[in-house]
DNA sequence: TGCCATTGGTTACAGATGAAACTAAATCAG
DNA sequence: CTGATTTAGTTTCATCTGTAACCAATGGCA
């Protein structure tokens, strides 16, 4: 089992993730899916509910469900395409930017406190690596 | 996001688990939790609920509903600890012994599809990258 | 134009999950 | 020994999650 891939993933993600949601779950009452949809439209604003679906390999409901709450919480704000009456344009609020901006550095350093158990050269390694191993497994 | 350390990691775990599981989760009627309970028992008989709780880093709820399935299913097999009345001593049955030998291919053979993405030296890289970041994880 | 298939998104329901309370047994302190 | 504390494991309850059904708008296409 120690040796088994997949389940040493599965270990080594759940450990991230919780120990970063932890750091942001009950001060800001914000979900993982929740702060995935602010990362992302902190990245790339008025996106629609479906391409923040894609980018964030979330499902659809989820993204849904997430959208719902922020936007009650008006932390991001839906507007209307006129092209397709279905869809709804998504951004960040002014406070949806303040958390985004508050809690974006919290994960950074995380991340940053993760990675220097490695060099510089073993980052590029680890890099790569993840990088063929997505691909890979999108092919299973 | 798509640069972002927990978020790959993330990620790939998801697809790696949905892959393996799907290949045996309505086959074999088993969960991802029971599967682990299985897979430790394999390779370690005779472990008590707490021990699998360490053994998989599955916290002891998850472990105990895991084990009532599969008793209840005839999987494993519960004797009780004579030198401690609450615990009970787990270990496969026959049938979980089949279950095992059955699922155990198909779930190496997902992994070595997946690592032949890699090359064996990469292969090293992998497995001292991820021993080093699960170390540090358990840090954070 | 009018009908059907598709798409964006939400709702409903059932099952999974986790924190916290609980039970029973074991250990420890005096 | 007796009572207090800890430990193994279960149950409860509230929340989360995913699948499938659904609704409304759009895009063919005859």
């Amino acid at each position: 089992m120690e040796d088994f891939l997949p389940y040493r993933l599965s270990i080594l993600s759940n450990r991230v993730s919780r120990a970063i949601a932890a750091r942001y779950a009950e001060t800001f009452d914000l979900s993982i899916p929740e702060w995935r949809v602010i990362a992302v439209l902190g990245r790339t604003p008025n996106l629609t509910a479906k391409e923040i679906a894609e980018a964030t390999e979330m499902d659809k409901v989820a993204v849904s469900r997430a959208v719902a709450r922020l936007v009650a919480a008006k932390r991001i704000h839906a507007r209307a395409d006129k092209d397709d009456a279905r869809r709804q344009i998504l951004a960040l609020t002014a406070q949806g930017e303040s958390v985004h901006a508050r809690i974006a550095p919290i994960a950074l350093a995380s991340e940053e406190k993760l990675l220097r158990a490695l060099s510089a050269k073993e980052r590029e390694q680890l890099d790569a690596l993840l990088n063929r191993l997505l691909v890979a497994a999108h092919g299973l």
